[in-house]
RNA sequence: GCCCUGGUAGUGUAGUGGCCUAUCAUGAAGCCCUGUCGAGGCUUCGACACGGAUUCAAAUUCCGUCCAGGGCGCCA
């Protein structure tokens, strides 16, 4: 028999019917005579009654009790039954299908299971396998409610997008897995070519150069679910392969790519939740980023802002802030306010401890207000005058702890905004039902090394600067979209003219070679009427991850690598067969059966 | 490449030099039980990641390796 119905959809105006029902024995609860059975399948789970004395005429008992005796834990079955109201004061008010049961008629086995090696079900904070167990047994880990619920809303949520995105005249297309290894960015995933020994083909770190060519190509708006790949080390926001929503537009400026992700996530939005988000989203400037939250990514659900003392203390006696003065660098303030009490002495130095170590702080000052006045430990090298600046300039009131950080610009902001996610975390001020979006704006379109002083792109090297490349400060036209202290993703207009391209590539450091061999196809095709354009991409697992308030994006990936890049399901990476190998005329190094001594009449010249 | 944390029955854990023939729960196997719902009761089974060192004595201390997670670097 088919199944009629899964096994989260039987309600109270089933009662009566004949139904079959086909999924997993999640758990049995044998009386002795009467037994129990938790059908579950994806949708649901519905309580099974086996009632030897309760069966239709004629039917064989013994072989009932012998079929029920296989239905092990999380084996596979198909039962015949009638739903009836379940006997008074049993109902189950937390499993939507309480109100009844299915009493069995006729029941099989369709798949015995081993012994699960855990508990499936919904399990209590803390109980879960470690990871690796669950990696090894994805198939089993997936079972569970919390698996299925992610897999459902991932899907969901990419579904609206493709619905809003197709409304607006977006084309899917498919751009190629097999590309070429480009010469910057993260480190590419190779494939060797059979056809051609000794060339390989890289995975796409991101569509970003086919999206720009299907935009010189006239297809005008263009979106993809585009699985990326970087060999670079994992995070837990961080995997070898990841899917990003990306997107290109043509004759739009900034504020139209802006308004359409806007659009795009509101339409999600009132499919997911119903609700309205709220747009269009705040926008910040970077260098306010940086100079407020200490970071280019600020979780701006709490306050926490840094206050810029640089003026205020720079006639201070205090050497260590003079000689940071002198040598170009920022002094700013952090007020703890009303979590100032939660922070004792032996605290503040746990913290100073957390700056120096965690943060790469090179110190870090506190003050505390105590009956008016700012003391500490070197309250003795500030002027009175000066003490009271920085009260009024930080509003500091009775009995607040302030943090003064100092040193370059750059990267004591950085530090600053480590120590303000420590902080807001030990204070409890992060909610987790807060989503807070925003637009990065006002980047700049280089970064300069400061020990090499090589010129590095901001974002990459195909957005559009919005002056001169050759001025004191070149702004580039990008922006990144960020949620609750996270990068989601970021966009730009690209620079549609080849010599400009040429130029910032140059700019970059790339000799003229590489750029002809590397990019010169590219440069080329700007040359035949490219339209000006502009795209973004959105890194789906990050997004989905926190809109679930999941710790990590493996949570939300059906098959994830491990911190190591390994499958733990299918073990992969795995060594290929010499044949293989020979195939593609590969010899590897790492196996040591090779000896580099006889290799050297190899020409090790080239990379 | 580096730093930090951890690794005890199938699973989750307790155990900081002798009270360890290693705790508890869950599971598995068997038995009992006719209204449970992560059913209950009884019995049984099952573990100190690996290698070395210190010691009269090591799950426990030390060294190395492997494995897992978090972070730095890296991620245009």
């Amino acid at each position: 028999m088919r199944r009629t119905n899964t096994c989260g959809e039987l309600r109270a105006e089933d009662i009566g019917k004949q139904v079959c029902l086909q999924g997993w024995v999640r758990f049995s609860r044998d009386h002795g005579g009467v037994a129990f059975i938790d059908l579950a399948d994806r949708y649901g789970i519905t309580q099974i009654v086996f009632d030897p004395e309760d069966l239709p005429k004629g039917t064989d008992v013994n072989a009932m009790a012998d079929t029920m005796k296989t239905f092990t834990r999380e084996s596979v079955v198909s039962i015949v039954g009638t739903v009836r109201k379940r006997v008074e004061g049993t109902d189950d008010a937390r499993n939507p299908t309480g109100e009844v049961e299915v009493l069995i008629t006729e029941a099989e086995l369709l798949n015995k299971s081993a012994a699960p090696p855990f508990e499936i079900g919904d399990q209590k904070e803390g109980v879960l396998p470690n990871e690796d167990t669950r990696m090894k047994y994805r198939y089993l880990d997936l079972r569970r409610t919390e698996m299925i619920q992610a897999m459902e809303f991932r899907s969901k949520f990419l579904h609206l997008a493709r619905q809003y995105l197709e409304q607006n005249s977006f084309l899917e297309i498919e751009t190629p897995i097999l590309g070429r290894s480009t010469p910057e960015g993260a480190r590419d995933y190779v494939v060797p070519s059979r056809v051609h020994p000794g060339t390989f083909y890289a995975l796409p770190q991101s569509p970003q150069l086919f999206k720009q060519m299907l935009m010189v190509g006239s297809m005008d708006r263009y979106y993809q679910v585009a699985r990326c790949f970087r060999d670079e080390d994992s995070r837990k926001d961080r995997q070898p392969e990841f899917t990003q929503l990306d997107m290109e537009m043509s004759f739009v400026d900034m504020a139209d790519i802006q308004n359409m992700i806007e659009g795009l996530l509101s339409f999600v939005w009132k499919g997911l939740y119903g609700k309205e988000l709220e747009t269009p989203f705040p926008r910040i400037a970077y260098r306010d980023a940086m100079e407020r939250f200490g970071s280019d990514k600020p979780d701006m659900r709490y306050g926490l802002e840094f206050v810029k003392l640089t003026d205020v203390v720079k006639d201070v006696p205090y050497q260590i802030f003079q000689r940071i003065l002198a040598e170009g660098g920022i002094v700013a303030g952090i007020n703890l306010g009303d979590g100032s009490a939660k922070v004792g002495r032996n605290e503040v130095d746990r913290y100073i401890h957390y700056a120096k170590n965690k943060a790469k702080l090179g110190g870090l000052t506190w003050m505390r207000c105590e009956n008016g006045v700012l003391t500490s430990n070197i309250t003795k090298y500030f002027t009175p005058e000066i003490l009271e600046n920085i009260k009024q300039a930080m509003n500091v009131k009775e009995g607040d702890l302030i943090f003064l950080i100092a040193g370059p610009w750059k990267a004591t902001y950085e530090g600053g905004g480590v120590l303000r996610r420590k902080i807001a975390e030990d204070l409890g001020l992060v909610p987790d039902d807060v989503f807070q979006f925003f637009w990065m704006v006002d980047c700049p379109m280089f970064e300069v090394d400061p020990v090499s002083g090589k010129y590095d792109a901001f974002h990459h090297p195909f957005v559009l600067p919005l002056n001169d490349i050759n001025d004191d400060y070149v702004a580039g036209a990008c922006f990144d979209i960020c949620l609750n202290g996270n990068e989601l993703g970021s966009g730009s207009l690209r620079i549609h003219n080849a010599d400009l391209q040429r130029a910032v590539l140059e700019k970059l450091g790339v000799p003229d070679e590489t750029i002809e061999k590397e990019f010169g196809w590219f440069i080329q095709a700007l040359g035949y009427g490219a339209p000006p354009h502009g795209g973004i991409a959105m890194g789906v697992d990050r997004l989905i991850a926190i809109l679930l308030n999941k710790e990590t994006i493996r949570d939300v990936i059906a098959f994830p690598k491990n911190k190591r890049a390994v499958s733990l399901l299918d073990n992969s990476p795995e060594k290929i067969d010499d044949s293989k190998l020979e195939e593609l005329q590969i010899l590897s190094l790492a196996t040591g059966d090779l000896d580099l001594e006889s290799l050297e009449d190899i020409d090790s010249d080239e990379q």
